[in-house]
DNA sequence: GCTAGCTTGAACCCATGAGTTCAAATATCT
DNA sequence: AGATATTTGAACTCATGGGTTCAAGCTAGC
């Protein structure tokens, strides 16, 4: 029985967890599971091996609370990204500036910009990469994630879609070809995230997805 | 310096191979390449250990040959599903039975239900996991794979285009982003392949990704 | 300055699994 | 049938790595 923590030793602990929380982050995306080693993430945080086990218990959990970090962090930035398609308060203010083009052009870029990411790219690796091994890293990742951006935009789609901004349709599916037509792409072009694009091109193809999707779901002419 | 193989001794051997490089990508699929070890991939296809390595001299070469068959096949189905959207000869014939819209729908049925194969998802999972241990299977598999795929739907739309049954633009984007609006929605709602639709839904799935696909690259009215 | 808990490094235990060796069995070709 | 090549099972080697132990050193709080 512990007794109660101080402030300042709790945050040194903090300090600590998260550093070995990050740094198995790292390993695991250039290793992945199974080739990485507890002590090299123990190295790469600058800590001692039982060290690592008096935080996290086993590499299994290492392993989970590592994901569930970077997952979280991942979906703030997403939703952050979604900003632009804000009505302020109103109805009819300047939310989306009047120009919905514009608005999802902002939105797609940005988005594109953070999928393109190392640090998404190796999210997006190990998902897929353990998810047999690790069924629960659906609901951990994918539930506070990619479901929770899609439903996200979903709402915004469908405030839209009811100013007659956007033509009436399930918003559920706009927002997931929405998605899907930015990543598809961005998977193809990148090489699954190996080659590095420009951020010119990055934006072409941000562009051509918001192009297709007006053409699809703007207003009925 | 071996004899030159004789036909009967010759395919004796290469059903062996067969049977352990499929045994081999059963078993990777399963535990991926880390955690799949060679003992269970010999048994699996009813062989000794010894065997195995006769015939693939590494872990690592054995994994690489058995995305490299696995891949393979699965674009040879792939191609297949786009048997509707080839015009037969002369130009105006009933190749797409006039009817694109349904040619499409077809294609999109098909190739949905090919990627919705427990295989398939094995094969991106797995790709996507060893993808930093193995950069080659970016060209084995890739190269010969998804690539090739985009590109032959690529010249099916640029035919539709010069005929005007499509609108006229970029046919290599139009391939990608048709795919996207597949596999996307696919991956969301089957949860990456761990949950099994019914094939109504799936239909469904590619039948919503047509309709986007035809507001946005149909004839212009 | 003293106590308590955290950290450290190094050594250690132990299971797992890649890859090999070998003699016996089996199938194939001539 | 006889020569040749392959397969088999079992034992073996060896490196790797998860997880633990322990004594010594730090740091924070009293």
């Amino acid at each position: 029985m512990t007794t109660v923590r101080t402030p300042a030793a709790a945050r040194g602990r903090i300090d600590k967890r998260r550093a070995i929380l990050d740094a198995a982050f790292t390993v695991f995306s250039r290793a992945g599971y199974g080739q990485a080693c507890v002590k090299e993430i123990a190295a790469e945080a600058g800590v001692a091996k039982p060290t690592v086990y008096n935080h996290l218990t086993d590499k299994a959990t290492l392993f989970r609370e590592a994901m569930a970090a970077a997952a979280e962090s991942a979906l703030a930035a997403d939703l952050a990204a979604l900003e632009p398609l804000h009505e302020p308060v109103g109805g009819t203010g300047d939310g989306v500036g009047g120009d919905v083009p514009a608005a999802l052009t902002r939105v797609a870029r940005e988005l594109l910009r953070r999928h393109a990411t190392a640090e998404a790219w190796a999210l997006r690796r190990l998902l897929h990469a353990e998810l047999t091994q690790f069924p629960d890293l659906l609901d951990t990742v994918r539930g506070d994630g990619t479901r929770r951006l899609g439903e996200a935009l979903a709402d915004r789609f469908a405030r839209l879609m009811l100013a007659g901004r956007l033509r009436a349709a399930d918003p559920a599916v706009a927002a997931e070809q929405f998605l899907a037509l930015l990543d598809g792409p961005l998977e193809a072009r990148s090489a699954m995230g190996t080659r590095r694009l420009r951020k010119a091109d990055l934006d072409a193809l941000a562009d051509a997805a918001v192009e297709t999707f007006l053409r699809a779901f703007g207003p009925e002419s």
